[in-house]
DNA sequence: AGACAAAACCGAAACGTTTCGGTTTATAAA
DNA sequence: TTTATAAACCGAAACGTTTCGGTTTTGTCT
C-alpha cells in the first residue's frame, strides 16, 4: 500500500543511504533534497515507525501505570506528560491498573513486551511488580508520589506530609484545636504521609489528638461524605477538619450541606487539590493544591533527558562511570490557595 | 540483550518455522513443546511485538484521540475502553487534543504514522481530520458522540436528545412550566443535541419558552456556576432548572448553595452525568445518566470485531463485496437516576 | 590543470519476526 | 512389512528501516 525508501530511492535514482540520511536530517545536496522532497510527496511515503523501531531498537513510546483514570488529579498529570512527551515525538501507552496490584503486575508486563522506552509510574503497589526487568534492560522508570528503595529509578515527589502538616498549623494558627481530619484509605502511601503531618502538628501543637478525630474515607465522593459525617456526629467539640483527597472533600462538602452546618461559623474546613472545585464552592474552599503540571513536567523531561542523554554516551565520552545510573530523587512543595473557609477565632493571626 | 527465536531454536535444535509455530498456537509434539518452554524460560525469551508487527503489518494497537482527559466522561469511557482492548491484547495510544481542532488533526497524523491498527475518536472538529487515511489505509475508525457523514466509519452514540427531552419533560410532569436550562458551548455537538431536546420538550408542552430562560455555561464548573446564577437572578419565576452536564451540574449545586436556594422547595434541579457526585450531593440529585461502560465496550467490541473479521476474510471466504465497508450506527439509550431534588407541584404523577 | 581533503553517496547486511513450498516423520490401514 | 496420508518440521525469503565500510563527487588550493 505505502510507499518505501525503497520506492523513492528508485523513483530518484538515489540510493537507499542517501534517503535515510536525508529522512533523519543528515547533510545532502540541494538538487538532490529537492527530488527526494518531490518524489516523498508524489508518493506519499511516510516513514515506517515500526521497522524503524525494530532497527534502532527504541519504539519512542512511553508507558504510564496510574491507578485510576478517573481521578482528576492523575488525569491532570497524565493530560499534561502525554502533551510533553508527544511534542518529543514520543508516544504514550496508558494502562489503568485500578489501583490493583495484581493488575499492576500485569500492566508493567505488557508494556515490556510492547518494548516502550521508558515507564511512568504512580505505583499502586508496595512490591516491585516487575520493574526490574526495566531497569535490568537499561530502560528508565520514572516514579511519581512513591519512592520504592528497591528499585532504582527517579522519583518525583510530592510533599504530603509537609502539605497536610501546614494546613492543619493554619487551622491552629486561627485558633483551632479540636481539628478533625478525613483521611484515606491505610494502605495508600500519600494517605499515610499526609496522615502522618496531620499527626505531627497536633503533637506539635499540643491540640486534641482524639483518636475519634481521624475518620476514614477510602479517597471516594461517598467515602468522604460518609467520614464528614461520622466525624461531625462523634465530635460535637470540633471545629475545624482537614480533608485529604480531591474526591473525599467533594463529599464532604455534599455532607455538610446536607447537615446544614454553616462554613465556616460552626466548622472550618481545608480541602484538597482542584482549584476549580474550591473557587466554585460556597464559600470559596481554602485547599491545599498539588503542583500537577510541574510534576508531569518534571517527570515526562527527566525521562527524555534520560532517553536521549544515553544517545550521547555513545557519541561523546561521558564523564558518567559505565553502567552507574545516577538518579534524582525531587520533591515539589504543594500550595495553597485561600478561600473563605477557615474562621480565625484568635487574633494571633 | 533478550533472547531471539533463533536462540531458542538453536537451543532446542529446533527450526525457525517451528518455534513461531508454537508461538502462535500451532502445533508442536509434545517432547518439542517440551523442550521449548524450557529453553523459553532459561534464555527468559520473550517474543518482539516491534519485529512482529513490522512483518504482520498489524501493531496491535489502537489509537484513541478525546476532547479532554481531565473530564470525568471521557476518562470513564478511557479506562473501560483501555481495559477491553488490553483484555484482547491491543496496546492503547491515548492522545489528548484540547478540545482544540488543529491538535486534533495532529493526533490523528501522529497516530497514522505510528501505524496503529484502528482508531476510536470523540471528534472536537467538524471536519474530517485526517480520518481519510485511515479509511483508505482500511483501517477502521470507531466514532464515539458524533457522525460525521463524510467519513464512513461505525458511530456510537447516545440519544442526548431524547435524553435532554425526557428530563425536561419529568419536570413539565411534575407541574413546573418555566423550566431553565444551562446548556454547553454552541460549537460542541452533544451540547447543541441536548439543547434541541429542551426546546422540543418545552414546545410541545407549551412551556415557557423565554430566551432568558437558557443559560450558556461552556461546559466547565465556573461556567455552571456563571449560568446558574445569572438563570435565577434573571428568572424570578423560574421554578426548576435542567443542567447538562456534569462540570456545571457541580458549578451549579456551588451556587445554589451560595445563593442559599432551597432545593427542591425554591428550585428544582436536574442534572448529569456522575451518580456518584449525585448521591453525594444534599438533597440526592436527579440526574441523567450516560451509559459509558456500555459506550466504551460497544466502541471497543466494534473495533476488536472489524479488525479481527478481516482476517477471516482471508480465511474462509467471506459473503462480504471486496471493498464493501458495511458500517453501524449504535445509538445507546440515556439512563435516569432519580434523587430528592424535583418539587412536585401537582398530583399529575 | 592537478592534487587533495571533505562531503556526499552507495550497496549490503542486519534487526526479529512470519510465511511459503517443500521435506521429513509419525500414524493408520492394508 | 509396506504404503498412503496427514501432521510436524524445515530453511530461506521477506517486512522497511539503519548502519557500516568503502567509493565517488565536489570544491579548494597550488
Amino acid at each position: 500500500m505505502g510507499a518505501t525508501m525503497k520506492d523513492i530511492a528508485k523513483r530518484t535514482g538515489l540510493g537507499l543511504a542517501t534517503i535515510s540520511s536525508y529522512l533523519n536530517g543528515g547533510n545532502v545536496r540541494e538538487k538532490n533534497r529537492i527530488k527526494i522532497e518531490e518524489a516523498i510527496k508524489e508518493l506519499h511515503f511516510e516513514v515506517n515507525e515500526v521497522a524503524r523501531g525494530l532497527k534502532t531498537n527504541r519504539t519512542k513510546t512511553i508507558g504510564i501505570v496510574i491507578p485510576e483514570l478517573n481521578n482528576i488529579f492523575f488525569a491532570e498529570i497524565i493530560t499534561e506528560a502525554e502533551d510533553i512527551l508527544r511534542s518529543h515525538g514520543y508516544a504514550t501507552m496508558i494502562c489503568d491498573c485500578r489501583s490493583d496490584t495484581e493488575r499492576e503486575r500485569e500492566a508493567v508486563e505488557f508494556l515490556y513486551h510492547r518494548r516502550v522506552d521508558g515507564l511512568i509510574v504512580m505505583p499502586t503497589g508496595t512490591s516491585d511488580s516487575g520493574f526490574h526487568k526495566f531497569i535490568r534492560a537499561g530502560k528508565p522508570i520514572v516514579m511519581i508520589d512513591r519512592k520504592m528503595k528497591d528499585v532504582c529509578c527517579d522519583c518525583i515527589l510530592v510533599d504530603n506530609e509537609g502539605a497536610a502538616e501546614d494546613a492543619v498549623n493554619r487551622l491552629v494558627r486561627a485558633g483551632h484545636s479540636r481539628i478533625g481530619m478525613i483521611a484515606g484509605p491505610e494502605d495508600v502511601y500519600t494517605a499515610k504521609e499526609r496522615q502522618r503531618g496531620y499527626e505531627k502538628a497536633v503533637r506539635d501543637n499540643n491540640a486534641a489528638s482524639d483518636e475519634g478525630l481521624v475518620a476514614r474515607g477510602n479517597y471516594t465522593i461517598a467515602g468522604g461524605a460518609a467520614a464528614m459525617r461520622q466525624l461531625w456526629e462523634n465530635n460535637p467539640d470540633m471545629t475545624a477538619v482537614f480533608i485529604s483527597n480531591y474526591e473525599m472533600t467533594v463529599g464532604a462538602m455534599m455532607e455538610i450541606n446536607d447537615l446544614g452546618i454553616r462554613v465556616p461559623d460552626e466548622l472550618s474546613v481545608i480541602g484538597f487539590d482542584n482549584v476549580d472545585f474550591a473557587k466554585a464552592s460556597a464559600p470559596r474552599l481554602s485547599i491545599v493544591t498539588q503542583p500537577t503540571a510541574k510534576i508531569a513536567q518534571e517527570a515526562a523531561e527527566t525521562l527524555i533527558i534520560k532517553l536521549e542523554g544515553k544517545d550521547r554516551t555513545m557519541d561523546v565520552d561521558h564523564q558518567d562511570v559505565d553502567g552507574e545510573r545516577t538518579t534524582v530523587t525531587v520533591t515539589l512543595k504543594t500550595g495553597f490557595v485561600e478561600g473563605r473557609s477557615v474562621r480565625v477565632l484568635n487574633n494571633k493571626v
